[in-house]
DNA sequence: CACTGAAGTATAGAAAACTTGACATGACGT
DNA sequence: ACGTCATGTCAAGTTTTCTATACTTCAGTG
């Protein structure tokens, strides 16, 4: 079972926020899977720093603006 | 064999600044074994993103002061 | 209603990240 | 010379991330 993670994004409301992008380009854009943007929407794991770094440049925002880790505690 | 990643970063510089930390004390911080910090360190392949702010929350730092994504290119 | 595009689920398996434990090296103090 | 501490290496194993296929649901359109 996968452990859901600690750590949280807007990766949604930035894709609206892009005119509507669909979860397929945005995979097309950083280059994975739609199947890995759907799972790290939906927060069931994070993703490689790598990934991050390409989600936040897509839309052009600071990797703070995509994703969020909150104090602490599991 | 692990894949030499793209992502750079400045823990050693880091762990300096802040009391000559070693890194068996960052890899307790962060809750690590200590063979993960050397090879983030030396970039043998990056760290999770939950890794990855757990290390910017230890030197109190953004996390693009800990972590560079070069341009581009494979 | 049939057709299409976007989102979601499921499963198996590859690949990358991380652990554990053992051993090697160089710097430092006694 | 000896012990210790920080760093680093190696190899085998586990867990998490990511891919690839295939199938389902729902909203919209002709």
């Amino acid at each position: 079972m996968g452990k859901p993670t600690k750590v949280t994004n807007s990766i949604r409301a930035l894709r609206f926020a892009h005119g509507e992008m669909t979860q397929a380009e945005l995979a097309k854009h950083v280059g994975v899977t739609r199947q890995t943007i759907i799972a790290i929407e939906q927060g069931r794991y994070s993703p490689s720093l790598e990934m991050a770094f390409q989600i936040a440049r897509v839309f052009k925002v600071p990797l703070d603006d995509v994703f969020q880790y909150p104090d602490a505690e599991d």
